[in-house]
Order: C-alpha cells, then sequence, then structure tokens
DNA sequence: TTGAAAGCGCTAACAG
DNA sequence: CTGTTAGCGCTTTCAA
C-alpha cells in the first residue's frame, strides 16, 4: 500500500531530474526487497530458479510497489517481442470480426499481443503502415490480402528473411502469383466464384447476373467476378456484371435490383459479392412484390448471420472467417517456436443453399 | 534499389555476435552516409535543423540501407510514447466498429498508433489487459464501460496520477458513481431508456415489455432497462422484463416474440435492447403474419444499417457512436498536449420513429 | 541460487 | 548546424 511516489529512486541519482515517467523498475524493487535487479527479473521470468522464499519476497514489494514490467525495455534488450502486428483492410468490418476474434484469443493464450492496425484498402498507405509495424520489431506479421505495392511486399519478404514469420490471410492463389512466396492461409477466391456460377446454372439458369461491390479495390472481389464469369462463359451461360454503388451495401443491392430488372429483364439469378448487397436486393424484392426466387434468384457471399432469417432465406456461399484465424494463429505460433516455414492451408467454401435460390417445387419442403 | 542484403553491419562488430536482430541502426545509417547517430536521428524528427544537403544525404542512405527506426528503443529513451491504448469489450462487435474507427482516424492524423485490445465482459480479465498494457508506457488509455474491478479502477486512477489521460466512452453517469472520477464522453444510458419508455408510452401503449439481451454482463444495458422501467412505472404504464436467449441475437429475437405473445398476450409494444433482437422478433412477426405494428409495436436500439431497410421500417435509438469515437480521439489529444483535463462529454440519442411503432393512420404516409 | 558488468537502439541535454 | 556524453529499464553473458 505505499504510494507509489515512496518508490526508491535511484540511490546515487536520488535528486536528479530522472527522464523517465516516475514509475517503479526493476531497480526499486531491487532495492527494497533487498536484491538486484536480476532476481526481481527472473521473478518473473523463471521463478522456479529463485528460492521460494525470495520469490515470496519479491511479490511481496512488486505488490505493494505496483510495480508493472516496461515492456518497451524488455523487448529493447532482448531483442525480440511479443507482438503480432496484424495488418485488416478495416477493422469495423464484420467479415473480418471473426477472424481478428480467432487470431486474437489463440495468440493470447500462448502469451503473445496483438498490434491491430486498420489499413483500409489503398496500397500506398499500407506501405507505410507496415513500416511503422516494422518499428515495432514485432515477433510476427499476419496481413491480408494481394493487393500491395512490390515496396510493401518487399518489406515483408525482408522481415521473413530476417527471421520473422509472416503470414497472410484471407487468400490462397489459383496459379503462380507473384505474392505466393508468402505463407497463405485462405480459400480460393476463384473458385468460390465458380462455385456460384455453377450452382445458379445447376439449378437451371440460362441468364445470370454477378453483381460487384461498388466500394472496394481489393482484389479478391475481383476474383470471385472472374471466377463466376469464366465458370459461365465455360457453360455457355451469358453473364452481365453489375457494379453497385458506393454507400450502404443495403441499399445499394435494392438500387442494383431494380437496374437489374429494367435493363437485363432476361436475367433470372443473380449472384452478389457479399450478402450485404444480396439482403438489400431481397428486401427490396419483397418490397415490391418479386417473387424471389421465381422471378429471380438471388445468391450472396459470406453467410452473414442475418441471412437465414430471410423470408426466403438467403442463399449464399459460407466462408471459414474463424477458422482463418485460429489456423493463422496456430501457424504463427508453431514457425516462432521452430524456425522451419509452415504450409499453405486452403480452407474451403461451402455453399448453403436456400430459398433465395431453389426451385419453387423444392421450397415447399423447407421448413420456415 | 540496392538489395537491402547489402545493409551495412557495424563495421567493427561485423563478425561479432550481435544481440539484437540484424536490422541497420541509426549507428549504421550514420556510418554509411558519413555522420553522427543524432544527425540521423534529427532527420526523422526535425530534419528542418539540419542543412539541406545533409537532409538529402541521409535520405538516401536511409532509404538504400532500409532503415526502419526502432520505436521501442525511441520510447524508451524519450519516456514518452506514440501509443493510444483502447480497451473495448468486443473488437468484433459491430456497435464498436464506428467508434474504433473514428479513434483510430483521429489519433492517426496526429501520429499516434492505437493498441486496441479486446476484453470480453469478464471484469477479472480486463485487469489483467489492463496490466500489461500499462506496460507499454502509453501516451493514452481509452476505457469502455463502468464494469471493473476496484483494482482495475486502482490502475487507471494512478495512470493518471502519472500523467497519462485516462478516457472512459460510451457511458456518461446520472448520478454521482463511484467511477466518475474518470473523463468520459459518452451518453446516458438510463436516458435512453427512458425515451424509449416514453416513445411508446406517447404512442397510446400501456402494456409494455422490455427485452434485455442475454449474453452480456455489461451494465450499460441494464442501465437502459431500468431507465425504462423507471419511466414506465412513473406514467403509471405496467412493463414486464424479459430476458433473451443467449446465442444468436437474431434467433433470440424470434424466440423472445412467441414467449412474448404467448405469455403475455395483453402486450401491445415491445423495447429491446438492441437492433439485432428487434430485428429477429420483427422478422418471425412477419413469416407468422402477425401485424406489426398493428398488433405489436416494436422499437429497437442502436440503428443497425438493417434497421432502415426492413418492411416496416424498425423504430429505434440512434446512438452516437461514430461521434464518440471523434471525440474522445480529440479529447485525448487536447489532454496530451496540455496537461489539463478535459470536460466530460455527454451525447445526445435520439429516437428515429419508422414503420414499426407507429400508429397505423400515421403509417398511411410513410413512403416504402 | 544469486550477482556484476555490459549493452539493446535511441534521445535529452548541453556543448561547440 | 552538428557532435559528445550519459542514460532510459531491462536482459544477457559470465562468475561466484
Amino acid at each position: 500500500m505505499l504510494p507509489p511516489s515512496t518508490a526508491a529512486q535511484h540511490p546515487v541519482a536520488a535528486k536528479k531530474t530522472r527522464r523517465g515517467h516516475g514509475r517503479p523498475t526493476l531497480y526499486d524493487v531491487a532495492e527494497v526487497a533487498g536484491v538486484t535487479q536480476i532476481t526481481v527479473s527472473r521473478f518473473f521470468r523463471s521463478p522456479e530458479l529463485l528460492a521460494p522464499e525470495t520469490v515470496q519476497r519479491v511479490r511481496q514489494t512488486v505488490e505493494s510497489v505496483g510495480y508493472v514490467p516496461n515492456l518497451q525495455a524488455g523487448q529493447l534488450a532482448s531483442g525480440r517481442s511479443r507482438v503480432v502486428a496484424t495488418l485488416i483492410p478495416n477493422v469495423g468490418h464484420s467479415v473480418f470480426a471473426k477472424t481478428v476474434q480467432g487470431l486474437a484469443e489463440g495468440l493470447r493464450v500462448s502469451g503473445y499481443e496483438m498490434l491491430l492496425t486498420s489499413k483500409g484498402y489503398q496500397p500506398q498507405r499500407e506501405e507505410r503502415q507496415l513500416r511503422e509495424v516494422l518499428g515495432w520489431s514485432p515477433a510476427a506479421i499476419v496481413v491480408t490480402g494481394l493487393h500491395r505495392t512490390a515496396a510493401a511486399q518487399q518489406l515483408l519478404l525482408d522481415a521473413r528473411g530476417a527471421g520473422t514469420p509472416v503470414v497472410e490471410i484471407w487468400d490462397y492463389p489459383t496459379r503462380k502469383t507473384k505474392h505466393r512466396e508468402l505463407v497463405q492461409i485462405g480459400f480460393n477466391h476463384r473458385a468460390a466464384g465458380q462455385l456460384m456460377a455453377a450452382h445458379l446454372i445447376d439449378t437451371g439458369h440460362q441468364h445470370v447476373a454477378y453483381v460487384d461491390s461498388g466500394v472496394t479495390e481489393d482484389v479478391r472481389v475481383h476474383l470471385r467476378r472472374d471466377g463466376f464469369i469464366g465458370q459461365a462463359r465455360k457453360c455457355g451461360v451469358q453473364a452481365v456484371v453489375l457494379t453497385a454503388p458506393p454507400g450502404d451495401a443495403l441499399d445499394g443491392g435494392g438500387i442494383i435490383l431494380k437496374h437489374l430488372l429494367d435493363l437485363h429483364p432476361r436475367i433470372t439469378a443473380a449472384a452478389f459479392a457479399n450478402d450485404h448487397l444480396a439482403t438489400g436486393a431481397l428486401l427490396q424484392a419483397r418490397a415490391h412484390g418479386i417473387a424471389i426466387p421465381e422471378r429471380l434468384a438471388l445468391l450472396g457471399f459470406g453467410d452473414f448471420p442475418i441471412s437465414r432469417h430471410l423470408h426466403p432465406g438467403l442463399s449464399t456461399v459460407h466462408t471459414p472467417t474463424a477458422e482463418i484465424g485460429r489456423i493463422a494463429a496456430a501457424t504463427v505460433l508453431e514457425w516462432m517456436s521452430r524456425p522451419v516455414q509452415p504450409a499453405n492451408a486452403a480452407l474451403d467454401c461451402t455453399l448453403i443453399v436456400r430459398g433465395s435460390t431453389k426451385p419453387a417445387l423444392q421450397r415447399e419442403n423447407a421448413k420456415p
């Protein structure tokens, strides 16, 4: 219960103006406990090396003085840190929430902190942030997506070269990508796009549309679009591509629905870049008495919570978001424990068929 | 464009086993540029003090060597850091997303990083995290909510005592709270609850319900509930309280709707702890042909994006989420620039009336 | 089981 | 405008 101000100063320089903030240091604790700095240091890192009696004494002192270890100093001295830097396009985006959660939990149990940085989709900004983040000498780096400048990529490769594990999440390359040099945990976006097209075609549609998101420069959504178009073409089915207006995705979905019906009346099925867009379209359709899926089948992407609550339920593609986080954590931890670069992990997307794409006949059997 | 592997080592100690990671240091840059460390240091912090020609030379060396400043060392030496620690109950929760966004942006433009930590609602865990976070000697601390142990509170007060700005967001105390010692930026949750009750009563309801969230131990949602009940009682209106089952909020809302109609048939209006619950109830009602708002009026909280897209639109309370983040950033920055504790900020919640609570008559005029 | 000495990479303070 | 000196608070050898 000693007030912190009572904490001993360096005995020699007690009156000299101390530079650091006034918090008690290892030295202060040691002084009070009647040992040396290193003993207090050991108390935290390997108490089993100390005499039980010493442990006891130090613990009490630490508590009474209110000592909090200075991480910066520790990491500077040891040359290694317990921070895992994570770069995510948008911290606030629900899509990444589960991934971040899984990653954070996985790391925390092993005693690592997560330095989370939202980078936006502008590659240029990413480079700057990456540089800042490297200044923390992170124990590992987790980045999202392929879309980055050559300089940024070089920074990552250098970091890995210097022994820092670098893992890229949310993506998995189909072919040789110039970025495949990094360990990747994610799913194949192109294949996901193909999956979407295949489903619409399988359910009998000959005129389909793909609605791209208007807000993102994220290459991954474009890969899905390309996969969709490619698959449709392969099956001899016509596919038109529309781009949703920027702004609120629910609004965008509704607007695009109108465009679609007006400009492309022959189209009978539409796939969307994400469930928010599809939801907006579905709600708009219901409000205007457009029969889903009879007049128009709707297929989303991402399996957001709302999707199965809509009427009809929104068919969609389930992405392994939480799993990506968990596996990324495991991968990073493994890599840090032994310096062997771990393998990539390709996770599966699964199609979830609900009312919005089922032919009317089958829909009867679906429970509400 | 020199490959970073060319980066100079300490010329003297090139072969000696260096303790730190192998990255180039100020010393390395200085050596190559033909100046001393401090000059390179100044190049980063106050280049205007250097001769233009020196600036040029240092810049080139920095680039060719691939130097990245070591933040830990810098902060240790200077005693101040550029990190603002932020503790949020749940990083993945959409409610906090906008706040975090606003905070992060506000801080970034002033050159601060945000160390974001998700603490969950368990007070015990918060204390541990707080302790870890303090080890980073943050330039400021932003915490969420009142719910914490005495020890955690003491840590915060100590930190403030040591000159670290501490700001609490998302809450604002009505009466004297034992935690009111911290600067607070938020809104009055009790008043928000009262607002909700008042609206339902104003629109003619005599039997109302409040549906609490089943997943959180967050005191703030309980404050809203208490405000609701208190207001109802004051107006002589009966209010029953239900608690949604844990798990998916949309499911929970649907389930609670059934309970409500079965067990409390006289009730004609229900307020929900958040828009997700209310949305679940609304969708469920539509699926079962229950007239909203004629049979049952529904009122949410939080003004989530989906709410205005439902049919009927979900009446709700708009909370100043983004504003909280922005103001918190401004407050923290102000406090760091001059050591005068800034004032609390009480922000307003506003009622947003849509179809789900409007009497049938007025609803005719509303645009779809 | 504990200690002494020597830095980690950087910046504050005071010269020149 | 640039340099010198002395740490920041901790951990790493190596010794006792």
